[in-house]
DNA sequence: CCTTGACTTGACCAATCGGTCAACTATACT
DNA sequence: AGTATAGTTGACCGATTGGTCAAGTCAAGG
């Protein structure tokens, strides 16, 4: 048996798994310190509001990406191609064993507090809107790279990378809304063959 | 100056209008109340529950669509990509209206409600999977009217119709993280264009 | 040994949550 | 006129919300 995370830890990840199993307002501070085992004079000492603990919650959401489904999809050992690939197979992987286990398809988490807050909370919005910026710029670099070996006649590049996201993050909605992961096998994968053209 | 609404409509716009402008957890039955000019008491009265209004307030939010977006792009008169064109102008323009008005995009309010709620309440994420079916039907019948007019090979019309669907509902997510109008200039236009086709 | 500072504890706060209820008023039908 | 019914009112409920705080524990450093 292993022993316990330290107290920030535990409070973190508690928050994290929580809040991307419901979400932000169903989820109190104290579910919050009951999941972590930790008393409410603990959590304010390290964290100075629920709205800090999320913007902490999404930074430690979006590491855990980096180092898991990011890193091994978008490696510089893969074909763009493969790399589109990859992403999607983890993710439909990483969906339907949350859904196994919860019942539930929980979908994007920064989609998710977006949705929730972006109208009430501005700090919560910017953060999520600068990391989904991250996260299209690397649909934007597999595309060029795809296009340094295959040209495409009039791509907008931009626009299509940032319409890649925004199809990801729809199927991501619709396969939640229909709790069906089913959903993101059928549709996942057209977002490689997603291609906005420049008007002449 | 026109006269007030009853106030089983009165509860049900105020509802409708806050609860689209931040959220389902955000908007207490009290304020909900204030915005109505209604005593709680009279709110139980009409509604057994903060829940069942919210469903009611779904119906509503479809009804209104249904009479003016939906009624307006899906005319008979006019043509598939015609109807798109359409649908993507008034979409626009309606979430152009409501940023200038109230300084936010605030997207779907069926993908808004949906992302809050699916994993917490069941009888709401049925009832808008219910809806997205319904709007789904009518991508689909354009595009299938699309194709009789223009064979596209191997096209899967479902997918597609749900593909669109998706892409849509993630546009209007971007635009209301990013809490940019452009975007949906920029990408909304890409969903009549949008193509799954059959594996072989 | 004693102090310092990080951490923990549990009691406590005002405010708000969704919801209830008995009493009251106004309208409509007999 | 009398009665039934729909709607309104404001006080009230227990539970929970995010957040505070004084008092305490504990290990490290001088």
């Amino acid at each position: 048996m292993s022993t316990q995370p330290d107290t920030y830890t535990r409070i973190l990840e508690a928050a994290r798994d929580l809040i991307y199993a419901s979400s932000y307002a169903d989820v109190g501070v104290q579910a919050i310190c009951e999941k972590a085992e930790v008393k409410k004079g603990s959590f304010y000492h390290f964290f100075p509001s629920k709205q800090e603990l999320t913007l902490a919650v999404i930074d430690n959401y979006y590491e855990g990406l980096k180092d898991s489904i990011l890193r091994e999809a978008f490696s510089a050992s893969l074909s763009p191609a493969e790399r589109f690939q990859k992403l999607f197979e983890l993710t439909i992987a990483r969906q339907e064993l949350i859904h196994q286990q919860t019942g539930h398809v929980l979908g994007c988490p920064f989609g998710n507090l977006a949705t929730e807050l972006a109208t009430s909370d501005e700090a919560i919005r910017c953060k999520i809107e600068g990391l989904f910026g991250r996260l299209q710029e690397l649909m934007r670099e597999t595309l060029v790279e795809a296009v340094a070996r295959e040209k495409i006649e009039d791509l907008d590049i931009d626009a299509t990378a940032e319409g890649m996201f925004a199809y990801f993050e729809g199927v991501m909605l619709l396969a939640k809304t229909k709790n069906d992961p089913a959903v993101l096998r059928k549709l996942l994968p057209a977002t490689a063959q997603l291609r906005i053209h420049n008007i002449n």
